[in-house]
DNA sequence: TTGAAAGCGCTAACAG
DNA sequence: CTGTTAGCGCTTTCAA
């Protein structure tokens, strides 16, 4: 007579089976209870160091996992936020995104990633799913279509705490990491003055974004101070379409009144305003300088080198992150509708 | 007396109270089961279009969002897949996840993201997580330390499909996507030969890569072929540091047998060599031609505009995603190593 | 120190 | 057509 028959719930502890090894499993190879090996697994004090030891070993023997989503679903955390944002192909965006894989990993903490390409039915759709529990909180860097946020306040009300960075909304009640994008702006523009730009015009992308027209106003405000004369023209609104941008900035160069400095609010219509000028001849920065906001780490290599502003992306997500998971950790209530502000720099190169 | 003393479970149907609604408290508000209202919200046809309409109301008014991981729980199904990657803040990888995203959201997936920053223990760390079944399946593209492949195996083993993107390994059975890194390595090697280059240096970023290889044997046959002569000092190994690329570069361009052409397996690096020429004051072309790896959105305005052998990253992070769907939809096991190879194209710019 | 039992919210088989 | 029931795999009281 085999000891197993006697003890049948003992058989030997291998993983040749190819079962997936769940708790219980693992609790009666071990002769316990599913309670105890819990538990232990956790490092519970109520467990004996000796049981431990055992639960642990046999866990990495059977290559025990355990269910990421009946934990989830029991202790009602998900251990998961989500990233919301327009874009990714994009080196602002992609390297804010490292800096909240870098802070979330740390914390052991999974991240989702939504990107509504600038739709705005599609953010609200993001946000109205991430009610489902699938995640504690979530980032969130809104369209440049999104004027009204009855969506995001939506899933606060839920449960879901939302900290907005970079494309931030005023009106929302919470934390809020960004740039200093009026102030930025300004310098740039009066580095354009300074450097002998009397006729500046300014590439923005979006009417609603608070962003944008934060960049804006601080470029009027340098225009205006210097009393440059402000054509209607030297406002270029340029939109998601690479076509449509080329033909207005085109327009912007070739008119009568062209302009000799040129101030570019998003990364993307550098590249455009550099190809226009190159079809249309026009010298950088002799012709006409150009700076812009920007994060390129090929903004030293450009023919000519550009003057960029240069927007702490890293650090913006890093923040926004950790500001989350202080919130997560309810050492945050007081957090709510803190905004911080982290600088860009202003980067001069040949371009100006 | 009250109708609702007669029928306790018949509340009001209002949103006012803050609870979140689980599928109980909608089905009691109805006045039916749960069965029959989770059957109502999937559109089962045991389902009267009547109760269908009453239980699709109820859900809207209550904002009723059903928890998903109660639903994976019970369906042992994520509708989650992971991409695991070594980087983010890089064109080719962007682009990718754009692609992958693409897919995922059209077919109502979500998309974890971990980043592995070419730490092979991370990579592992990682994927060993990923058999929790939090995800129905994974993209992946290995680290440049990536040798041994045990833990991707480990993986497919516990039931969750793989499939390889860009960085491929070829020991490991499953579907892969990559570009033809050896042929577009061959063809560039190719094209500096023919604008006159007759000593042409390498700069690769791994040992283990196979893409890494590939591209390095590319560009070995091209010099074989055409007879040039080979010095080793023209294989240069570059690694994750930004200085001591800069530094083996820069040594590269002062050696007495200074080379006239660079071929850069790796974007990245093409900053680098431009800002060593750029220090040195050698002229691109004249003194040395460079063709790259990339997909810069910004090469055709560099100083000069760069040559490049292009990567069509999107797609291939579709063609990854969508194989990996028809896997997970067990149209695929016939998929099981085969290897897609969408071909890179060289734009000829004015580096060469 | 360990075990038993309840239940997170949902789905799916089976009954009615 | 609708209801009942039994779990998915885990954690967490509470009891022993």
């Amino acid at each position: 007579m085999s000891l197993n028959f006697r003890f049948p719930n003992f058989r030997t502890i291998s993983n040749s089976d190819m079962s997936k090894t769940n708790i219980r499993a693992l609790a009666m190879q071990l002769g316990l209870s599913q309670g105890t090996v819990s538990k232990a697994l956790k490092d519970s004090y109520e467990i004996s160091a000796a049981t431990k030891k055992r639960v642990m070993a046999a866990a990495k023997k059977l290559n025990y996992v355990p269910n990421a989503y009946a934990s989830s679903l029991r202790k009602k955390k998900s251990k998961t936020i989500a990233v919301v944002l327009p874009e990714v192909a994009d080196s602002f965006f992609s390297v804010a995104i490292n800096g909240i894989e870098s802070i979330a990993q740390q914390k052991g903490y999974h991240v989702l990633i939504y990107l509504t390409h600038e739709n705005f039915a599609k953010e609200k759709a993001i946000l109205n799913e991430l009610k489902s529990g699938r995640v504690d909180g979530v980032l969130l860097s809104v369209t440049r279509e999104t004027k009204n946020s009855k969506h995001i306040f939506d899933l606060q009300t839920s449960g879901v705490p939302v900290v907005l960075f970079d494309r931030v909304l005023e009106e929302i009640k919470t934390a809020k990491v960004c740039t200093n994008d009026f102030d930025s702006s300004y310098i740039a523009a009066k580095h354009l003055i300074e450097r002998g730009c009397t006729k500046i015009a300014y590439l923005s992308i979006s009417k609603n974004l608070a962003i944008a027209n934060e960049r804006l106003e601080g470029y009027k405000k340098a225009v205006r101070e210097c009393g440059l004369l402000f054509e209607k023209n030297f406002l270029v609104a340029c939109n998601n379409s690479e076509n449509y941008n080329y033909a207005v900035i085109k327009k912007l160069l070739c008119s009568s009144n062209r302009p000799n400095g040129i101030l570019v609010s998003v990364e993307k219509l550098i590249i455009t305003t550099y190809q226009v000028c190159n079809a249309l001849q026009l010298k950088i920065p002799d012709d006409v300088k150009v700076a812009g906001f920007s994060i390129f780490p090929s903004a030293s290599i450009l023919n000519p080198p550009i003057t960029t502003i240069c927007q702490p992306a890293f650090e913006i997500g890093e923040t926004a992150t950790s500001l989350l998971f202080k919130i997560l950790e309810k050492r945050g209530v007081e957090l709510e509708n803190k905004k911080i502000v982290l600088p860009s720099t202003l980067i001069v190169r040949s371009s100006t």
